[in-house]
DNA sequence: TAAATGACTTAGG
DNA sequence: CCCTAAGCCATTT
């Protein structure tokens, strides 16, 4: 172990995605861009969907916080229905608008106050 | 290794 | 509000 910077990634795309969905405080949500730019790929919110969308049964993982940037919700899948998703939301004190859309301006996870394992 | 797929995003119409 | 076109990416075939 004779470098501690060009060591090669222990953890994979998908790993680190979902640790940082795990740092979404209760109450709060991220865009899958967000989450991209947190896990190290500022332009992988496509390969945040693709992740999130591989989670079922991954213990401990608040994957209804994680909404689009417009404020939506999962289009949908078996264990991801948008009602079921906005419900979990809801019980954290989230509101919804008539559009059904959350605001973002208000519940938007600032982010991590301490920097990430990788950064 | 190339092609297809999809919980994305931004810009337009 | 709904739809399309492009760009970008991880994962699966």
């Amino acid at each position: 172990m004779n470098s501690e910077e060009s060591e090669q990634e222990s953890t994979t795309f998908k790993e680190r995605v979902y640790i940082v969905v795990r740092m979404i405080p209760r109450g709060k949500v991220a865009t899958y861009g967000q989450v991209a730019m947190l896990a190290g790929r500022a332009r992988a919110a496509r390969g945040v969907g693709t992740a999130m969308r591989l989670s079922a049964g991954v213990v401990d993982l608040p994957w209804h916080r994680v909404i689009n940037a417009q404020g939506r919700v999962s289009p949908g899948g078996d264990m991801f229905r948008p009602e079921h998703q906005r419900h979990l939301l809801e019980l954290e004190g989230i509101s919804f608008r008539r559009s059904g859309t959350v605001d973002l301006k208000v519940y938007r996870w600032e982010g991590p106050e301490d920097g990430l394992p990788w950064e």
